[in-house]
DNA sequence: ATCCTAACTTGGACTTTGTCCAAGTCAACA
DNA sequence: TGTTGACTTGGACAAAGTCCAAGTTAGGAT
């Protein structure tokens, strides 16, 4: 994530004890906090950080391109540092545990222009579903 | 949407004012409303009827599979009353529109076993996002 | 080294979205 | 027409996110 802070900073970003605490926590594990998760561990390094600026910062990375916003359940946003490598989202309908996929073809592909109602279209975001080896029920358990 | 009722009434719903209202509303119109939303039209027909039984209808309607839940923001869930056609949306950066669109071919045909991870994968769901032709910028303006 | 200032951060109030509960009401069967 | 369990209600609460005025500070200028 080194790589992301000098990004940030050859954008003009000012380098603030908090920005910094907000891009480790994200890089430092490829999985898909919450903002409060953020919040929670930014704060094991720096314990004044406010949720205002952690929501805030997020919200700049996600602007500036650098982190992705997914919603894959309709209650807390999810972050995922993983930006610059297309991907799609596999979802635990048991835990919740999510696990960036890559699937095969561009699934912009599959959607014709009698189907695109004159809109630009120009991002597919899929989201599988299905349940995690460990919430699925065992045979002859 | 008096199919609707029907199946319901089938399956052993006791029909009061306040379900028909909410089942009325999602069917008339071919939109994909917020709970609020149903619930301000719901008002409309039934001046009383309660933000609880509002929400606890919904949730009752996707439980049962007639009616699909969409999170397409991360903001509020959206409720699309057309459950038995598969389909996804598009959704317009812009303004937020959504309309139901049918892709060619099945999404989950595109992850490989290599992809799932010993998951059960049983769904895909598609956003497709872009801008509708109101929020697109004109040429020549 | 230090100063300056626009940019950043903060705490808290507030909004939006959703859940839960005890008490009251009513649809549907007898 | 009465009965009863299922349904509805208002309001309190929780979770997620936004906004703001006041205070702090990174980093260029001197």
């Amino acid at each position: 994530m080194n790589d992301l802070l000098e990004r940030l900073r050859e954008r003009g970003w000012r380098l603030t004890s908090q920005r910094r605490v907000v891009a480790e926590v994200l890089g430092g594990e490829h999985v898909h906090l919450t903002a409060e998760e953020v919040h929670t561990r930014a704060t094991a390094r720096l314990p004044e950080i406010s949720r205002a600026t952690v929501y805030h910062t997020l919200g700049e990375l996600v602007t500036l391109g650098e982190v992705l916003e997914v919603a894959t359940d309709g209650r807390a946003r999810r972050y995922d540092p993983n930006a610059h490598r297309a991907h799609q989202h596999l979802v635990c309908s048991g835990c919740g545990a999510i696990r960036d996929v890559h699937p095969h073809g561009d699934p912009l592909a599959a959607l014709p222009d009698a189907e695109r109602f004159g809109f630009t279209v120009t991002a597919a975001e899929v989201t599988y579903r299905g349940l995690c080896p460990d919430c699925r029920p065992r045979q002859g358990g």
